[in-house]
DNA sequence: TGTTGACTGATAGTTACTCTCAAGTAGTAA
DNA sequence: TTACTACTTGAGAGTAACTATCAGTCAACA
């Protein structure tokens, strides 16, 4: 059994969140020692573990309680989860590619950046500067 | 030269947010027409796009405005800036990194759901089955 | 016995939108 | 000329998901 301080460390997770989410009805199974702290099991951490997957993906509270929701309900919510499951991958899969394209991007201005600094240059692409050569021409 | 409009549905960023990051200075040249309607030029776009960059990859709209006042400063702030790509550009790739373990989990959930439905099993690691069984057990 | 440290819930504050709304303007139809 | 529609504006309220603060409880240790 871990504390709510053990939890944060081992998953990344600060313990306000966890608060905040063990409020939000996330971790139904989470039992209270003597002192009325927070025990997490290992089987709780799985329901941690999962929630920190769903929003890492930009699932919403909201969603995820129904997820949780359905767990509870039983077996005849499986075909329901694995749905839900399934179009989350597709998200996480566009998150992706969206990262991917913006990683082109931080990887043209890097090169861009570099050169200008290898080469002595200036920046062209910063319209202050063009206003200057404006300027130098008239 | 585009409207709001066009550079919201062009870029897939909501008006909202497009007026939100104009007035948090986020597009310095920005023009208006005679209605005092917002004028986005290409050159305005390339500013769209960065911010649209770093608000992706998680950078805060503070970072936002200093990265964008930089750029306003001039050549001076050119080695600052490579260094602000490079770290955004090191926060994306573990960005990456934790999407990929997440997308390990939904995988593992898929194939799991998967399995159930098709063997028309229980889902064992439910903790209410868990009961149930020892329920039965007894 | 006093202090330190972990934890509690309640509540306030923050970030980054997101939505609503009254008002201004332009173009077109009647 | 008037009515209607479509687009845009700024101001301000509302929202989601934390995040921080704080007074209070409890156990362990000096």
């Amino acid at each position: 059994m871990y504390t709510i301080k053990e939890v944060a460390e081992k998953l990344d997770i600060s313990e306000h969140t966890l608060r905040f989410w063990a409020k939000s009805g996330f971790f139904p199974f989470l039992t209270r020692d003597k002192n009325n702290f927070r025990l997490f099991s290992d089987e709780d951490l799985g329901w941690v573990r999962i929630v920190k997957c769903l929003r890492k993906v930009g699932t919403d509270n909201k969603s995820i309680k129904r997820y949780i929701d359905l767990c509870l309900v039983g077996d005849s919510t499986i075909a329901e989860r694995y749905n839900i499951i399934k179009s989350t991958k597709k998200k996480a899969l566009d998150e992706m590619d969206e990262l991917k394209e913006q990683l082109k991007m931080l990887d043209y201005k890097e090169n861009y950046y570099k050169n200008l600094i290898k080469n002595h240059l200036q920046d062209e692409w910063n319209p202050l500067n063009n206003m200057k050569k404006e300027k130098q021409a008239s």
